[in-house]
RNA sequence: GCCGGGAUAGCUCAUUUGGCAGAGCGGCGCACUCGUAAUGCGCAGGUGUCGGGUUCGAUUCCCGAUCCCGGCUCCA
């Protein structure tokens, strides 16, 4: 099945090029693969097309849809594949890369394309109410961008026309839920161009989520084993030197400043930091294995276009953690960082999680024998959780092999969060040692750990997952108090005292607007919880609740409620 | 950075051959005193992103910059 729509989609490309080519006739084409939810063609137009040419580009597709036009496949010498593109230089590329013997081509309604298939058997194949032509974008030939920008136009492609529209309405869901979105109408962070671009400012609102997210983070750490540091921002060009930072990342850092006429670089990673505070001392294998967390603000260059919301910036916090330890306990501690890991994305609320195990690339530092260790206790520790992987062969670093993992959110969409990095550069570069049993120096094993990944793009993601109706203990308000009018509002202030005191986020809703509006209001904000108090309320000390999701309770005692929400609050609750 | 599209009030958006810039929400004021998703009326709010150019005159046309959006590339 998944095949099938595979093909579908391919042949759709294959028929978006062919109408192109009439409708604009001297067009280049490049590839024209089939993706996730569909597929796209790349090509060079004479003259630049716009959005709006799209409809006539897919109502000539349905035209030649209609037309029941068988796709036939052919092998071709290279020598012949030549002359049949001999006017289409990026399938003259192409063919050149590919090994006599093994090219195909694709012939329908008159069209050919040099092609490996498989196709489907004729155009009538193809749903033609069950694909969408979606938008053009530019797209560097082969990806690379040293080479010419093409037109890249995209479509939705599936099985059905219901699969499509449900993809849509996905897709209208995710637009519902996009974090700048509810960022703005959540009051809970933005960002201002004219004091730099990527850069996160934390309102009072996004501010008290994080202080509770990381306040639950630090216990848990300590929970763990770990301890907590802190380190300074910047550091001198020696530490980045001696890491490597300066030769291999140098791209991604900012220009750095000069104090006492020497170079200081704002830090765009932690490790070296937590590498002086190892070194300050001498170590003993008895000290080892070292546990050392960091909620740690970096920056980083990414170049202009990429930036997006809380999901790419260029200044963000890492959950990041350095784990120091003997090679006989790295599997251990492995599978314990993966542990944890889950059992926290447990109490966020996600439950789908996938790992990616990323293998040797080709160029790397380190024995392969320890590469192999490391790469084992990966794969033994991701076994033992029961974890669905994939093995990303040659995906890992220069300095060491990784496990990712993929978080799935509310509406179907991946999220790579945590990673846990081995590095065998860095214990070299700075020299790490540690005193053995047998009196002598040896290397730790060094792990980068981060759980949540960085703050900023989890809270981004978080938003999304909940569209902005977060688990009560970490909403920035947990209860509105709103009185049916103001005569009742003295009462209404006392609950919100009374909650106050006992450390429930609440606001008074005290305005003269009408109760109606205030609801409204609080429904929009997405408060767990809205009392409602009035003169029955106020006479028997009751409250009467209205939830979030509509529900509703009334004549409820105030204790009772207090009782209810400190709990939800105690359990980290995900229902209310 | 590159391709394409944008930038108008705090927010969401109108404003055609180039001629004094408009609404809703929000804010403020006044009135209303209300039982589960918007009470009514009034007022304030703009160097039309910035810088050049064309023109008697530019929000509108042209050029450049910045930022944003969709992609490419990259990535926590």
């Amino acid at each position: 099945m998944a095949v099938d729509v595979e093909r579908m989609r391919h042949s759709s490309a294959h028929v978006l090029a062919e109408a192109v080519l009439k409708l604009f006739p001297g067009t280049k084409v490049g590839i024209g693969p089939a993706i996730d939810d569909g597929f796209y063609y790349d090509f060079l137009f004479p003259t630049p097309i716009t959005n709006e040419d799209l409809p006539a580009i897919e109502k000539e597709m349905r035209r030649i849809i209609a037309g029941n036009h068988p796709f036939v496949r052919r092998e071709v010498s290279k020598e012949e594949a030549r002359k049949l593109f001999a006017d289409q230089p990026f399938k003259l590329e192409l063919i050149e890369g590919l090994e006599e013997g093994t090219i195909s081509v694709y012939e329908q309604d008159g069209f050919i394309d040099l092609c490996r298939g498989p196709h489907v058997e004729t155009t009538r194949d193809i749903r033609p109410d069950a694909f969408k032509l979606r938008t053009i974008a530019g797209a560097y030939w082969r990806g690379d961008e040293k080479r010419p920008m093409l037109t890249r136009i995209y479509a939705y492609a599936f099985a059905s026309k219901a699969e499509l529209e449900a993809h849509l309405k996905m897709l209208e869901e995710a637009e519902r839920r996009d974090n700048r979105k509810l960022g703005k109408e959540l009051d809970l962070f933005s960002t201002h161009e004219e004091a730099g671009p990527g850069l996160i400012y934390w309102h009072p609102k996004g501010g008290r989520f994080r202080v509770e997210l990381e306040k639950w983070w630090r216990d848990e750490h300590f929970k763990n084993g770990y301890e907590i540091l802190f380190t300074p921002h910047i550091g001198k060009s020696w530490l980045w030197e001696t890491s490597g930072h300066l030769g291999f990342y140098k791209g991604n850092m900012y220009s750095p400043m000069t104090i006492d006429e020497e170079d200081y670089y704002i830090k765009p990673m932690n490790c070296p930091f937590h590498i002086m505070i190892y070194k300050n001392s001498t170590h003993s294998y008895r000290d080892l294995p070292l546990r050392w967390a960091e909620l740690g603000t970096v920056y980083r260059y990414e170049r202009s276009g990429v930036l997006h919301g809380l999901m790419r910036v260029r200044g963000f916090t890492q959950d990041d953690a350095h784990i120091i330890c003997t090679p006989e306990q790295i599997e251990d501690e492995i599978a314990e960082v993966l542990r944890f890991s889950l059992a926290m994305w447990k109490t966020l609320g996600f439950k789908e999680i996938k790992a990616y195990l990323a293998t040797r690339p080709q160029d790397s530092v380190g024995e392969p024998a320890r590469w192999d260790q490391a790469l084992e206790s990966l794969r033994k520790a991701v076994e033992k959780e029961g974890l669905a992987y994939e093995v990303d062969e040659g995906g890992g670093a220069f300095y060491g092999p990784k496990i990712d993992l993929k978080i799935k959110d509310a509406i179907g969409r991946e999220w790579q969060m945590t990673t846990i990095q081995f590095d065998f550069n860095l214990p070299e570069r700075f020299d790490m040692t540690y005193t053995d049993k047998d009196g002598q120096l040896k290397r730790p094993y060094m792990v980068h750990r981060a759980l949540l990944g960085s703050i900023e793009r989890f809270f981004g993601v978080f938003i999304e997952h909940y569209a902005g109706a977060f688990p009560l203990w970490l909403c920035p308000e947990q209860v509105a108090v709103i009185p049916v009018a103001p005569t009742f509002s003295d009462y209404a202030k006392k609950i919100a005292d009374e909650l106050k005191k006992r450390d429930i986020r609440v606001k008074a809703m005290l305005s003269d607007e009408r109760m109606n509006a205030k609801i409204r209001d609080a429904q929009n904000q997405k408060i767990p919880y809205m009392l409602v108090v009035g003169q029955k309320e106020m006479e028997e000390n009751q409250v009467s609740i209205r939830y979030r999701d509509g529900r509703q309770e009334n004549g409820v005692s105030f204790e009772r409620f207090v009782g209810q929400v400190l709990d939800k609050i105690a359990t980290k609750a995900l229902d209310l």
